[in-house]
DNA sequence: ATGGATGCAAACTGTTTGCACTACT
DNA sequence: AGTAGTGCAAACAGTTTGCATCCAT
């Protein structure tokens, strides 16, 4: 993908955040832009207090309380994805951009013999899992809004 | 299942505490057995806090810290799992007992416009998930250990 | 007797909240 | 002008930690 292709999808997702905060109500305010732009521009998951720190080297003004409150606007706008990596609860969560990409997955990957410091993150898409989606949806009579599912395991020697 | 063969699925948990505790080199304190005890009974998934409190209503005398170190030592030993129901990072992890029971996943149902407020969580074991899990041992030459798979949805009306 | 395990309370961490101020609408 | 949204700091909740004491080995 090229800069320019980069600059086009921005301004898409701007606008996806305009529409939303106009059907909800909310304001425009420059914060939700600013901060819109910086996690469109990470290619990686990033916790609150990435961006936080992240945001203030760029010497923008933003308050960690209103990154907490735009990252709720964010996710319910389908603009990023939550998660928690860790089995430590006390860790914090981790989020993605989600808007150009598909559902996946993920696989956590141990360092080995290291009480579960994660190495590496995979991506994955495995269209099994809408298969099983689907009967859970028919044999319970519920509707399926998100799942989540995580592998945990260490790399082969 | 009558009251002797529970009686007797104490005593077959006991000793699996027993030998593991031995396999590591740690002490048989009575308070590891007493909690233990007070997981097997329990039916449903429960918190530190439920247990904390449940514990103190019974008059026996054990504190927090000694829940959450014996729970590691539970969870290690295979004696129980952790889960997080909540995609609210900051609400308390839940705990079941695992020896009896084969893996199952969980389907968490949310009441009907509530933002996220729990209505029930039912358990689902669906045999795709072992393929999927073997297509990503193979795919990323990993070995994996465990998964964790959430579904959220509402009922159907 | 020795040091692993416990109880207690204080510390910690990620997140949430209260409040005065700012700035969209 | 009115009030949603902000920054800041204090509060909060679950979990972890430090330390004196206890007890399994």
């Amino acid at each position: 993908m090229n800069t320019n292709q980069k600059e086009n999808n921005i301004e898409i997702i701007k606008d996806v955040l305009r529409q939303y905060l106009q059907d909800k109500g909310f304001r425009n305010t420059p914060e939700r832009y600013t901060i819109l732009e910086e996690i469109y521009q990470l290619e990686h998951h990033f916790n609150v207090d990435d961006l936080y720190l992240m945001m203030i080297q760029k010497k923008y003004h933003v308050s960690k309380a209103t990154i907490y409150n735009t990252i709720e606007i964010f996710l319910d706008a389908g603009l990023i994805r939550k998660h928690q990596f860790s089995e430590k609860i006390s860790s914090s969560a981790s989020y993605e951009k989600s808007y150009f990409d598909k559902q996946h997955d993920h696989l956590v990957i141990y360092k080995k013999d290291s009480d579960k410091e994660i190495e590496e993150i995979i991506e994955f898409c495995d269209p099994r899992i809408q298969g099983i989606k689907e009967a859970i949806e028919n044999a319970f009579g519920v509707q399926i809004d998100s799942h989540s599912l995580y592998f945990y395991g260490t790399r082969k020697n």
